[in-house]
DNA sequence: TTGAAAGCGCTAACAG
DNA sequence: CTGTTAGCGCTTTCAA
């Protein structure tokens, strides 16, 4: 590890080069009033020493950082790590640098505030627009633009990218009526999160279609966690008249879906059908790659449009539909955005 | 979204508050110093304006940014989201925040200059030390402290956190011949991989204390990837005489394996034992948490080593040992650290 | 084509 | 206890 004391500076380079530091700082921006023979000195310069601009002082100089950050929850949940993959691709082809910053545990209160905290301060200092996933904050302080991914509840005020939960709900909900499954149990997401909602609409508007009674027995709570799904199915399938089939409102719940079963001695598919939304951890590990594609290209999206709104350029309106595909035991995940 | 066009500086709160910078900037250094009439009027007006502290100009000027940074390589892997989820957890305990950056796929070329890149714009600037987990550069430029988890090459100019990886395949061989098997088949992760290395070299080691000659066949290339995995797994279970299980060097390879079990139609565990090192994506799918822990843990540890070196204070030399945990087609990791 | 000089927002002496 | 002042490293006018 080469550990020097203190870092060389512009102005060392400008010293070891014999020009000012204006000149160097016209080469490091690609300027083009620069004599060639200069701009090579000062680059062999650059080089030897090992220099290299400093992010602060850079950033507190000029509007430009070429840095965008991005704000995730849990990083636990394979969703936000499939949507930072998507991220991850669409800076890969940008010009800008990425930095990711994590809320810690979702589950834990204060999420809200974290998320504020790191807003205001990137934002407003080192990066020059801000990504944040499954945001719990409804609102930001920010000089920067902002593009929301799945925000818990929608502020109209800016841009978001959301998967299409309810309609995603109907599709897999279709699935498991077309299996000639009757009595289907729902273990819910957590209420206070739009999607978890839509989901359960979705849910809903699928059994009146098909013309069939609502049997609020088979809906329970839930909390997009393995224990919370382990918990309600083992409730549901020891019901009296249990369900042939559960739509679990994510992945972590259906693999909570699948040890109750385990446990109780119900074998799936052949007793139980499963469909869980989200269904990443699965569809990786049976090899799978059709779920994890929505969820990047969400990220995907999302970076996109932050581009344009750093640039200044104007949004489109446009829905970007995934198409829809179920596998046994898995699920299916649309989604919209604006781009 | 509230989006001023210029943000809320140090100066508009000393004017607000008919006081000066300085006084402001002891505030919010929780300096002693300050009336606390005077202390709470100027926390009042910096709520009022929803003033935040530019991130740049404050690590510009002072040595202590409270920041650290992370560089991971592709978060695709299970592995490092294991560690980033222990560093996250050691970060919440301490006063730092902690900014991630990702290298990207692991598999490409270019992935040290990248690393290298990272490290002098964030260590030379906006963070006080750095974490660089698996990295593939040897030796980097810096001004902060450095702390290498897993480093494909051991460089002990710095300090680092290593897996037992040579130990921990010595477990996994042992409890493989303690359930009777004599043709064990090993799966290579990537040769210029140390780690790789050290569990070839642990399974050879197994064999050898076991006095079993060791058979070429049964050793095969491999890449970390299930597409590897599958690929290997393949020609293992198709020769003339296969093996009776099989040592992937890690969960994607073992994954590989299960597809290639699967469509040979080959029984797990009836026919074939398989054990994976870091198996994590299935340990999950089971819910079993054991083998997370030890990825956790080597990144919790290599946060307070750092945190230890940006303190100036001295690190002892220091053997973290855990405990070895074998489950039935899972798998064990050990590791050491020095806090 | 280049250099001198003015700050960006902040912290840390140094005085009072 | 508080204000004044001097920069941190860089970009960007403005002159030369």
């Amino acid at each position: 590890m080469t550990m020097k004391r203190r870092s060389v500076t512009i102005q060392d380079v400008a010293q070891a080069a014999g020009v000012s530091v204006s000149t160097v700082s016209r080469v490091l921006n690609a300027k083009v009033d620069v004599a060639s023979d200069t701009q090579e000195r000062i680059l062999a310069v650059i080089d030897e020493l090992g220099y290299t601009s400093n992010l602060a002082a850079r950033s507190m100089r000029s509007r430009k950082k070429n840095l965008i950050g991005l704000v995730v929850p849990d990083i636990g949940f394979p969703y936000s790590i499939e949507i930072m993959k998507g991220v991850n691709r669409a800076i890969a082809e940008s010009t800008f640098d990425l930095l990711v910053y994590t809320t810690g545990d979702i589950h834990k209160n204060g999420t809200a505030l974290h998320e504020q905290h790191y807003v205001s301060l990137l934002n407003n200092s080192i990066t020059d627009g801000l990504i944040i996933v499954a945001s719990a904050a409804a609102d930001f302080i920010t000089d920067a633009p902002i593009v929301s991914v799945d925000p818990h509840v929608v502020n109209p005020n800016y841009p978001s990218v959301q998967g299409t939960n309810y309609q995603g709900a109907l599709d897999a909900m279709n699935y498991l009526l077309s299996l000639g499954h009757r009595r289907i149990g729902f273990i819910c997401g957590r209420p206070e999160i739009g999607s978890a909602i839509r989901r359960l609409e979705g849910y809903q508007a699928a059994l009146k279609n098909a013309g069939m009674d609502l049997d609020e027995t088979l809906i329970t709570l839930g909390d997009f966690s393995a224990k919370g799904g382990y918990k309600y199915a083992t409730q549901l399938l020891t019901l009296d008249n249990p369900p042939t089939a559960i739509f679990a409102a994510n992945d972590q719940s259906a693999i909570g879906v699948y040890q109750a079963a385990d446990e109780l001695g119900v074998q799936i598919p052949n007793e139980l059908s499963v469909v869980g939304f989200d269904n990443i951890s699965e569809a990786k590990y049976l090899g799978l790659t059709t779920v994890d594609q929505f969820l990047a290209d969400m990220g995907h999206i999302a970076i996109l449009m932050l581009i344009k709104l750093i640039n200044n350029e104007p949004l489109e309106e446009q829905i970007h539909k995934m198409p829809t595909k179920l596998v046994e035991r898995s699920s299916c995940q649309t989604l919209t955005g604006t781009v």
